[in-house]
DNA sequence: TCTCACATGTAACTAGTTACATGATTGC
DNA sequence: GCAATCATGTAACTAGTTACATGTGAGA
């Protein structure tokens, strides 16, 4: 079982998606944390319908081409469950901006300047728009929130995750501005 | 040019290394940001060298093997100053960690409990490593930390996003598990 | 007429990981 | 004798990206 394919488990858990469904779903902001394309997915669900964790119908449509409905099995369920609390490898962190200010004593200090900036405004928007997501599941589910067992929660904190991830990152981003502008 | 020769660019620019010394960098917690192993890092020299980024040279030595010392040239250091500064692809952000708190709901309370405890105490491991570090720097190179053309700001900017990155996830973490132990 | 959203697939390639392979010296 | 550090490489595999391929219906 590779990883995206717990992912693609995680989400047809909460109910059955079509392999086109699940690619809009593994884009942002649902999918910040994992993400892939259709020419992944659809490879992928057939791995995981041949170990019965998933099933497909094919649902006929009159307006737009047909699709594969599929559903998540007992089985899958279980193997998400117990996958969430296995032990866990040592996350691999590979950032190429941070790579970047590693390097930038080496670069032109206006243009590093410009980028910087134009990424505080990349992750100053990403922040907002997480932080909506975050009121959104305040406002519309302030009970299943704090309910462990609701797929909810989960989520709340998958994007309460999001919305640390970019606040951080914005602050340093604008910091490294500030670097670059001092004199 | 792919991005792992650009992060060896960004280590032969601060001094010359052989290619086990490269892989010794890529390693926590200078290579927090980046990482390789040394079966990915030699065909990349080979690479750099042909395209006339790096030169190399052997060194004789008796008490263990002879080595080949890695030093950049004066094209190699116009590259990675340029990549510094040119259109960044927006970044592709993957953290099993965050898809498994997005599957928390279908798992064991107490196993799910357990597990973000230990990832709190690895990130908070991993936090005070880095705020180490910075303090480091502050107290070795507090003037060039300062100086935007010097190695030293660069690697404390790194250094200084490791500091809130890990800060962040460490409280994120202690969050979900608060979360999780309430009631 | 053309583009966009819906819908599903395969093929070719790239980056990165794991495993294989060799060999010297130092310290337990 | 055995493991660890230093030192350099190749081979096989896996995950993920880009490009190829096809086709419908709606709306500008």
């Amino acid at each position: 079982m590779t990883t995206l394919g717990f992912a693609l488990l995680g989400l047809l858990a909460r109910e059955p998606l079509s392999g086109y469904d699940l690619a809009q779903q593994l884009k942002k902001p649902v999918g910040f944390f994992w993400h892939a394309r259709h020419s992944q997915i659809y490879p992928e669900l057939a791995l995981l319908e041949a170990e019965g964790l998933v099933t497909h119908r094919v649902i006929d449509q009159t307006d737009r081409p047909d699709k594969k409905l599929y559903e998540i099995t007992g089985q899958g369920r279980q193997v998400v469950g117990d996958w969430v609390t296995s032990p866990l490898p040592v996350p691999a962190v590979r950032d190429e901006l941070v790579l970047r200010a590693y390097c930038v004593w080496l670069a032109d200090r206006g243009r590093a300047r410009a980028m910087f900036e134009e990424q505080a405004r990349i992750h100053a928007d990403s922040l907002a728009h997480y932080e909506a997501i975050k009121a959104w599941f305040e406002a519309e589910h302030h009970e299943q929130i704090r309910d462990i067992t609701s797929p909810h929660f989960a989520g709340y904190a998958a994007v309460m995750r999001g919305v640390g991830y970019e606040r951080e990152y914005t602050e340093w981003c604008r910091w490294v501005v500030t670097m670059l502008a001092a004199e």
